[in-house]
DNA sequence: GGTGAAAACCCCTGATC
DNA sequence: GATCAGGGGTTTTCACC
């Protein structure tokens, strides 16, 4: 696992490079911190390698490609047992339309972030994972209005 | 905007290649569409160049870093104004703990996912954007046990 | 263990068809 | 859009600390 792995000073720089553009060069994160062009590559290398960095992944716009609206879904389920829980994690990963899923406590039991081309397809996707679903007790739905921070940068 | 531009196949086939792994080479995306690399990377130049493409960024664990808790806050303003609606934006964007932060209807007016150290962490970021706050109704949290899904893949 | 320097390699870029 | 030549970034090797 990576939660082992103990990164210096210049890790976290390196990290902050990367979450904000993962296309910058070594040379000029280099530049930055004090440190050879090799030697970032190398410690991005080890990075990728232990998994403090598990992905380097490009992002859409959402409206760009006509999935132009984005929901937050609470979704209670009937009964709490394992494999049903199972059995809806599986379901949500695998459906396109959810685009993150959090299993949490308190008054829902699943958050997920849904975006869709319009009411239709939000309507389908709502049916497709929701309502013909025995083991889901009620489910609420907030409409975005703004995505005013997106991604997953993380503070290191 | 990029909202006007149209995709074609080839593009939604680059985009769900680079939205997985933002390195793989154009040659081995073209070789699976049936495009040269240069093809493959002058779309993607202009994805990049119209918005659809809007970051290239690295995705970092964010329990490797020591960021082990995540949560889920759903915040209410005292008084919907514009004004307060934009200095609370600003502040939430701003915050390193602030993942995510979307304007929504219903119940609350903001859902936040935020990550911290330990409760610790996230108690100092309670106070510091919603304690320290006369406009802040009130909000909830909730933990996140298990992030199922993760990441900001779009179907395109 | 780590780094920096240089060569080799690969990929991206631009020009041309 | 494809092909090819040129430039740039990455990766490896090596010597060094």
């Amino acid at each position: 696992m990576a939660t082992d792995y103990q990164l210096d000073d210049f890790d976290r720089e390196i990290l902050r490079w990367v979450q904000r553009d993962a296309r910058v060069t070594g040379e000029e994160i280099g530049a930055s911190i004090g440190l050879s062009a090799a030697a970032v590559q190398r410690r991005l290398k080890q990075l990728r390698k232990v998994g403090v960095i598990t992905a380097e992944v490009a992002l859409v716009d959402p409206a760009a490609v006509g999935q132009v609206m984005t929901f937050i879904v609470g979704v209670e389920l009937e009964r709490e047992r394992v494999d049903m829980l199972d059995a809806f994690r599986g379901a949500a990963r695998a459906d396109p339309n959810v685009q993150q899923c959090y299993y949490v406590t308190g008054e829902a039991d699943f958050v997920l972030i849904v975006t869709a081309k319009d009411m239709d397809d939000f309507e389908a996707f709502t049916r497709r994972l929701l309502f013909d679903n025995a083991n889901i007790r009620r489910f609420t739905t907030q409409v975005v209005m703004a995505r005013d921070k997106v991604g997953s940068s993380v503070p290191v």
